[in-house]
RNA sequence: UGGGGUGUCGCCAAGGGGUAAGGCAAGGGACUUUGACUCCCUCAUCCGCUGGUUCGAAUCCAGCCAUCCCAGCCA
């Protein structure tokens, strides 16, 4: 029998009570972006969270862009963001925008104006600063909080036909000033910005602030449970005011959860814009960068971030996942899954010395020693092949099973060979080893059952690629980058290293952009979008567990 | 300092009165046409601390300590 293995989401655990008591009968949740940067891996968190939720109890997971602040905003941003939750797999039942219900959140206004519920403040950024006092002492009431129900019904009307400049004038819920929660010392929920919206364009010079727009939407849209980090958790009492305000008959219920943290990782959207603009990365796909495009170009697979995500648990405690558990996650979806192929990043000459000379033959190789049903791939074995620099040594050292004089290993799916020599050039280095090998021993294995310890990778002269291959280590040196206001300062010099003269197997020189093959010892590789036919360009996935 | 959260193995994280799941990492071994993978085994007498209640507490109560969030016309 099967055990169950126990979530750890104690959001389904409040869902369930829920449903158990009848509050509710239908989930619905929302991923809310603000659409002013690139999706991150933390970002991944919330998306698996709001669609995972959904997709658990049969219900649906809508795409809402919280654009209530169009200084910061670009639709560059909200084609990424969807093209990034496309790639994690997830599908969203509707997309819509808050700014769709800028004339709905103004109704909302207008009520609470009605109700005496709102008013217009004339007092300026600074001073209302000072009037909302510290967290030791209340907040001052705004001289201007009791203006009649019409004044401010006419002073709102003049902030949104533009009559003010920006800062002149805000409207603010009527709440308390003396609540020891500073979000309900009378919120602003409406600010005068004279401003062109990527959605809206000049419709609107006054635009919702968060704490007033998104309640709202949640509410309008019938979504059940809106799901968010931590730091909204003071947010809350200040959420279900506006729904309980507004009268809504089925409030959502918010439910906060911790956001995620890795380290040796930077998420904070200004430090990664400072990355890109200052140049420390090529750009938001940087392969160094947990961007999901970033990711995604590195060669991660988008199950296997989920997977991450699906390990790493919900909870409310503060945490600081380890950068190895994502790559383990990669790891293990891609020992499953990846293709298998041959490649030496830092070449060395072999010569089979009793290999007919210019004869070459093809061998069947399996795609995957696990799974033959993904089929072969032809390589091509000749007298001159290459093997990995670090597979030879003239005086090996203990435990070493690779090549070194006198030596017999198996070239891989190849034949038996057994190093003979080697050349050296002037300056004393190996630029040549010969073998010979065992004709016997086709496919690998000896007919008179001896056995071998070292199997090596290897590439032939007659069919192989020219390959630049980028080695990723991590971007930062240190585990919590960024603690200092010079996030350069963090980064780790050797983050990329490029390796140029590789040779690839031939069977290679048809993958495309994107496609990750395991390179035996190496690790797994992906095929950049850069790739040309004359030189393929290979970024390092994911290195693998290796005691050498 | 007021308010709101959180504290279980190096890192995540179950468990919510009956005597500490699991994953990652780590260590040992077997296997191996990838020194990978796979497979076995080991890895918290103890749950922030101190008291209390109880036959029995990580779980309940009290006090304390640590740590995170909040004083944007950001989200």
């Amino acid at each position: 029998m099967e055990e169950a293995v126990k979530s750890s989401n104690f959001i389904h655990d409040f869902i369930d009570e829920d449903l158990e008591n009848g509050v509710n009968t239908r989930i619905q949740t929302r991923f809310p972006p603000e659409p002013n940067g690139y999706l991150h891996i933390g970002h991944a968190k919330a998306i698996c969270i709001d669609f995972g939720t959904a997709e658990k109890y049969n219900g649906i997971c809508n795409l809402r862009f919280d654009d209530t602040n169009p200084s910061r905003e670009d639709v560059e941003y909200v084609d990424s963001i969807k093209e990034d939750i496309e790639w994690l797999g997830f599908k969203w039942a509707n997309t819509y925008y808050a700014s769709s219900y800028f004339d709905f959140l103004y109704e909302c206004a207008l009520k609470l104006i009605k109700s005496g519920k709102a008013y217009v403040d004339d007092l300026s950024p600074e001073e209302i600063k000072a009037y909302r006092g510290t967290l030791t002492e209340p907040g001052k009431n705004s001289p201007y909080r009791d203006r009649s129900v019409e004044e401010n019904l006419e002073l709102f009307k003049r902030m949104t036909d533009g009559e003010f400049p920006n800062g002149a004038k805000v409207l603010r819920a009527k709440i308390d000033m003396a609540s020891p929660n500073f979000n309900m010392r009378d919120p602003i929920i409406y600010r005068i910005s004279h401003t062109s919206h990527h959605q809206t364009g000049d419709k609107w010079c006054v635009y919702p602030m968060y704490d007033f727009a998104h309640p709202l939407s949640d509410a309008r849209e019938k979504v059940t449970y809106s799901l968010c980090s931590l730091e909204f958790e003071n947010h809350r009492p200040l959420y279900n005011w506006f729904v309980n305000e507004i009268g809504f008959e089925e409030p959502p219920r918010q439910i906060e959860f911790a956001r995620l943290n890795v380290n040796y990782c930077v998420t904070s959207k200004r430090k990664c814009l400072d990355l890109v603009e200052k140049g420390h990365v090529t750009g938001w796909d940087d392969p160094r960068m947990v961007t999901l495009c970033g990711m995604r170009r590195r060669g991660y697979p988008a199950e296997a971030v989920r997977d991450f995500i699906d390990r790493i648990g919900v909870s409310k405690a503060d945490s600081v996942v380890d950068y190895g558990l994502l790559e383990a996650c990669v790891r293990d979806y891609l020992n499953a899954n990846a293709p298998r192929a041959m490649a030496v990043l830092r070449p060395l000459k072999v010569v089979i010395d009793n290999y007919p000379e210019g004869q070459t033959e093809e061998i069947e190789v399996e795609l995957h020693p696990d799974h033959p049903e993904m089929g072969t791939r032809k390589v091509t074995f000749g007298k001159e092949i290459y093997v990995e620099r670090e597979d030879f040594m003239i005086e090996p050292v203990k435990k070493y099973f690779r090549l070194f004089p006198g030596n017999e290993v198996r070239l891989k799916s190849a034949y038996f060979a057994k190093c003979t020599g080697y050349d050296l050039d002037e300056n004393g280095e190996v630029v040549c080893v010969h073998c010979e090998y065992d004709p016997a021993s086709k496919g690998g294995n000896s007919p008179d059952g001896r056995k071998v310890k070292g199997t090596l990778h290897w590439v032939s002269e007659a069919d192989s690629v020219k390959a630049t291959v980028n080695i990723y280590d991590r971007l930062f040196k240190v585990e919590k980058p960024g603690t200092t206001d010079d996030l350069a300062a963090d980064l780790n010099p050797n983050s990329l290293t490029v390796l140029k003269d590789c040779l690839i197997e031939g069977s290679l020189k048809d993958a495309k952009a994107g496609d990750v093959f395991q390179f035996m010892r190496q690790g797994y590789f992906c095929i950049d979008k850069d790739s040309t036919p004359d030189n393929m360009i290979i970024n390092r996935t994911v290195d693998l567990k290796s005691s050498w």
